[in-house]
DNA sequence: ATTAGCACTCATACAACGAGAGTGCTAGCT
DNA sequence: AGCTAGCACTCTCGTTGTATGAGTGCTAAT
């Protein structure tokens, strides 16, 4: 991958990327002279620019235009010449102050997750909640509402939970529905949906009734739909802040971009709706450890072409893991939004060990 | 309110709005008598419009454009001239099955209900969970997740639930924990978060130790809560629907406007997330009956001027209500949104009832 | 009261132009 | 050989001027 590169071209590589995320304008060449003070001439570093061209790293609208980066370009940054600053111990110590006090509570986690996120790196965010691949129940309760109706709460081991609501034909008083679901609960302690299913086809362990058997059923459908719907739920916040983004306001883009910021904009939305933009990746990133970058093309989807993606995985190794990240224009922050979603997860990760049971791993970085 | 307007201006009127409503280009003169076949000529209608920007029904962007309907013209449009047709019972059938297959799941309920809004109005969508003004307190169970944590799990009249995890010092087991649970469930059966304060100060009801006063802690926390956050929760669908109106299509609008498009749309995107299109107005839709139609200026917000929102209660009366509607720009089409929202508001309600416990009542409409 | 006709206004599209930015190249310097 | 100063060249962008066309507002005739 890493063509050799001497160290000036590196050096140049990396102010025009810098340069180029900082202010959003094409660079050029005494730019980068006037306002990094380099000892040598302007003419100088566009020779160096050509090359990097031809190599592939930079770009050109046109002629007198300065130099932006090509995805390799990016890549090669990310790679290799970035500096790798984690969040201040300030920024981190106020996150995590922020999580403490939800403590408890799984949904606004992610919700704040995605907050953080979005807020820190000054981009979209996109939080998946925790799952667990072979899902195992735990518990089912049964909390009366009324005569012939009742709520149906379904813990399974990671923290997962699963209500639903759910009315019957006859009468049953709350001793009743206790007496079941303790019944349900100590037969399928543990198991996957499959051994559950198994279970039924049992004589020993056949349901009493239709009502147990109605409860059965709810119970493998719940777990059933849960692997089904894998990567199609997911939280998504920060909008606003990615388009607050200079690719977004066509005043300070090119005349013909700006017709056409909204209809990107539109589609991006959709792609960040109908999880087309995360969906594909998850395996990937659930498949390997600390941070993905997905640059521009290097995302299959034709529509992400000029977005990126920084994901990684978070959770308890063997029990339950979910993807967290930012989404934004490939001009990104590499840098601050690693260190962001690296943060991130990592917070995540002990709060989940938290939630099942083990004990919180010591904070990295 | 409504200037007495003579037949053939209220024609005229209706039919500007229509038109606009439909090609969302201004609208002029003998486009009118082309496309509608009216038995007077151009200058004619050219002179009635004229009367009608008088009377503030229209405006004008410049000498040699076509009219545009004014907030007033809305208005009167909703008032007096609109056709109010209701949804096509096929229309209403498909509405009432999706509902149907997700029956149990009050989340659920709402996610879809926002997107059925959302896709049928053509707009953005809004809806507020359904809340109880004087939320009370039905019961609380107490799922072990392991030894030290539960999960708690509050559940309310009207079928309102909340849940928290929660970690306690000492090892607790099962049974204990329903216990607990049990006498507490028992001791609120009915409150509301003031009474339940009262409870604790009377000797003969103290807890009996710090656990037990922890959890009473968190359920009148939780209750606490639920007052403040009121309008601050809601699902919103429908972003994508509403930026395809070509009021956010730059190619399709003025010049000028196209630069503006985006940074109005995400000034539309801030006012969505954080309520401020909804909250000051939900006290205002509780209060009263039926549809509720704020068109552009009428609403305070500034930066709602050029949206308008259709709103309605929906839930069971003297118990849970809520708010849903759509949101998009003044152009729109009124008769479409409203019969919607009644329509939707309706369906939610019964649902609402099926969930509170009383019978549904007869389909509206 | 209605309408035909026409002058007038204004936005929009298009072309021409000048200015400025930034490159690429060449020739000279170290 | 590597670097740099200088300069011609290219292309964008903002401006100006002009033609066009849509649609009104008015007036005079019916």
């Amino acid at each position: 991958m890493a063509a050799f590169l001497s160290e000036r071209r590196q050096l140049i590589l990396k102010l025009v990327v810098q340069e180029f995320v900082e202010t959003a304008t094409p660079v050029a060449s005494d730019t980068l002279v006037r306002k990094y003070g380099l000892n040598f001439s302007s003419a100088t570093v566009r020779n160096e620019l050509a090359a990097l061209e031809e190599l592939g790293y930079l770009t050109h609208l046109h002629t007198s235009a300065g130099r932006v980066p090509t995805d390799i370009g990016y890549r090669y940054f990310v790679e290799n010449l970035m500096d790798r600053l984690a969040l201040s111990s300030a920024e981190q110590r106020m996150i995590r102050h922020q999580f403490y006090q939800v403590r408890g509570e799984l949904d606004q986690w992610l919700q704040l997750a995605g907050a953080v996120l979005a807020r820190t790196a000054q981009n979209a965010s996109l939080v998946t909640p925790p799952r667990s691949d072979t899902l195992r129940f735990r518990s089912l309760e049964l909390i009366a509402i009324h005569e012939t109706m009742a709520l149906a709460v379904l813990v399974f081991h990671g923290g997962t939970i699963k209500q639903q609501t759910l009315s019957f034909d006859s009468v049953r008083n709350g001793e009743d529905l206790r007496r079941i679901a303790a019944r349900i609960s100590d037969r399928c302690q543990d198991c996957t949906f499959t051994q559950i299913e198994e279970l039924l086809t049992q004589a020993q362990t056949a349901p009493l009734d239709d009502f147990e058997r109605l409860l059965y059923d709810l119970v493998v459908r719940a777990m059933r739909g849960y692997a089904d719907q894998a990567a199609e739920q997911f939280y998504s916040d920060g909008l606003i802040e990615m388009l607050s983004q200079p690719e977004f306001i066509p005043a300070l883009v090119r005349e013909e971009d700006a017709v056409r910021a909204v209809e990107r904009m539109r589609r991006t939305l959709e792609l960040l709706k109908n999880g087309r933009a995360l969906g594909p990746l998850i395996p990937q990133v659930l498949a390997s450890d600390g941070v993905q970058v997905i640059i521009g093309g290097e995302h299959g989807e034709d529509a992400m072409r000029e977005y990126s993606v920084v994901l990684a995985r978070y959770g308890v190794d063997g029990s339950v893991t979910g993807v967290l990240g930012v989404i934004g224009p490939t001009r990104m922050a590499y840098p601050r939004s690693i260190s962001t979603v690296r943060y991130i997860s990592s917070v995540m990760s002990d709060l989940m060990s938290g939630l099942y049971g083990a004990e919180p791993r010591q904070p990295e970085e």
